[in-house]
DNA sequence: TATATTTGCAACCAATCGGTTTCGTAACAA
DNA sequence: TTGTTACGAAACCGATTGGTTGCAAATATA
């Protein structure tokens, strides 16, 4: 089963797991609380962001706590950064223009 | 058919055409020529890709150009916003934990 | 005109997805 | 011990995915 972070970020179910234990970890069940889904969906979400390592799991007793492992996200944001440089050289371009069009 | 940017890129190939037009404006044999997919497939992300908003078409005689909307990508941009904030915290955070331990 | 090229679209297919139900197990609590 | 709670894993199901094949429309070329 081959996963990237991009397709675990695809469905929008797991994107708000990852919104909720960015701000702190969670157990699946505390998870499965705030959606109208199972304790098993939000199991099968996180089984899927561990395997991608988007998340990394602290056990406690009988609990899981599921936490957020940022540096995978940065991997999202190295993808975006060549567009980045993209829509910023546009935008320098777009000032020119305006400048321009009004100079001084 | 509900489609967000998000499903769009969780592709590979989807996210190597995004890379290529990109860069200039191309025709779907065009991409298909860098992939190992047939014509028709690259037609259908091209299709996914325009539904989403993340493409637009631009016609000349009986060929389509396609290029990248570069405002939807910030989209994306925009989401990882929130975690790129957590991140740079924590770097802070550790910046701080680093001078604390060679202080001067 | 006839023919070739470029493309979108619909039909179809195997594989995968997200979900549920069920089961097994480990950690507590009585 | 017995019962309950928290969880992962497996089996199953309908919907969706990415791909193919075939066809029709539009444009270019002979």
């Amino acid at each position: 089963m081959r996963r990237d972070v991009f397709q675990a970020i695809a469905d929008p179910t797991r994107r708000a797991i990852i919104a909720l234990i960015a701000i702190q970890a969670m157990t699946p069940n505390a998870l499965a609380d705030q959606f109208n889904t199972s304790r098993q969906a939000v199991s099968k979400h996180l089984k899927i962001l561990t395997e991608c390592e988007l998340v990394k799991q602290e056990h406690q007793g009988r609990e899981i706590y599921y936490q957020l492992e940022l540096d995978k996200m940065k991997e999202i944001d190295h993808w975006l950064g060549q567009f980045r440089q993209l829509w910023e050289t546009r935008f320098d371009q777009l000032d020119s223009v305006l400048s321009t069009l009004k100079p001084k």
